[in-house]
DNA sequence: AGTGCGGCCTGTCCGC
DNA sequence: TGCGGACAGGCCGCAC
């Protein structure tokens, strides 16, 4: 389900609920996630405080404090560690009166001092929570991957350098996230429509150019969506319920047969690297 | 090292 | 109407 624009979404919807309030306890269900919750979960985040929301590539983290140190006692690190979201395939974040009963596949409650409660759904189990007492960018999951589509950091020279000699066809290396972190298959599909570019063609064969186009594009259509709450293609609810808009932006995704925005010729669906892609097969060369 | 595939899960939709 | 199969927004881990 989500793809960055949705996770960013989730962020900002949730980040304001959840800032400053306390841990009272947590809610476990179902441990099964993507991988299952360990043993101490629940007691690693009682008592801790939300510090900020952050997000790297689709991973939300939530930056954890331990209440202050009382005077007189040894002092304790104030730092006490971060968890580690993600919302995999189907998962979502709501914020909701801590009283709501849960729903199936409602598998995690984090219950705030204020009487709210963060909740993860997550139907598929392949989104996962994790508590990491150090800095999350070094934790496995994270360490490789490529820099933030949105960051200056990200532009066409990097695109060039990274696919030199790569024979997989462009979506896939655009969706390869030690390439750049966090473009899934609506936004591949979408920024490779933008920039006239064939899905099909080989990474190594793109000029540097056009890869300049390429970022451009990705850092348009990831903004725009993100402006329109993300992508409801079936399930998406951002924090407080409401689905995301960008849908009706679509150009080429789930829209085989739809004429191309830009030259009217109808769109063509086909496999490219094991996922479904959407093209122009006229103005993407 | 890069590439392609299987697998993890449940829900939905489509064709018979 | 029921049933099997394909497919779905992600991504790890494996074999080649």
């Amino acid at each position: 389900m989500p793809e960055l624009p949705e996770v960013e979404t989730t962020r900002r919807g949730v980040r304001p609920q959840v800032i400053g309030r306390t841990i009272d306890s947590v809610v476990v269900r179902e441990r099964r996630l993507r991988w299952p919750l360990a043993r101490d979960f629940a007691a690693r985040l009682v008592g801790a405080t939300v510090r900020e929301v952050d997000r790297r590539a689709k991973y939300l983290l939530f930056r954890l404090d331990r209440p202050p140190t009382p005077a007189g006692t040894l002092p304790v690190p104030a730092h006490a560690g971060t968890l580690i979201i993600h919302l995999g395939m189907s998962g979502s974040l709501r914020v909701l009166p801590a009283a709501t009963p849960p729903t199936p596949h409602d598998h995690v409650d984090l219950v705030f001092e204020h009487g709210l409660v963060l909740r993860l759904r997550d139907p598929r189990r392949f989104g996962c929570m994790l508590f990491t007492r150090n800095d999350p960018n070094l934790h496995e999951l994270l360490r490789d991957l490529g820099p933030e589509p949105l960051s200056s950091d990200f532009h066409g020279l990097h695109l060039a350098a990274a696919a030199r000699g790569r024979t997989a066809p462009v979506k896939a290396f655009l969706m390869d996230a030690t390439v750049v972190a966090g473009v899934g298959n609506i936004y591949a599909n979408e920024s490779l429509w933008r920039a006239g570019i064939d899905p099909r063609r080989a990474a190594g064969r793109i000029a540097a150019a056009r890869y300049d186009a390429l970022a451009r594009a990705v850092k348009e259509t990831l903004a725009e969506a993100i402006e329109k709450g993300g992508t409801t293609l079936r399930d998406f609810l951002s924090a407080d319920g409401e689905p995301g808009h960008f849908r009706l932006e679509l150009s080429t995704y789930d829209r085989p047969g739809a004429p191309c925005p830009r030259c009217r010729t109808p769109i063509r669906a086909a496999r490219v690297g094991q996922r479904s892609a959407f093209f122009c097969p006229r103005c993407q060369r």
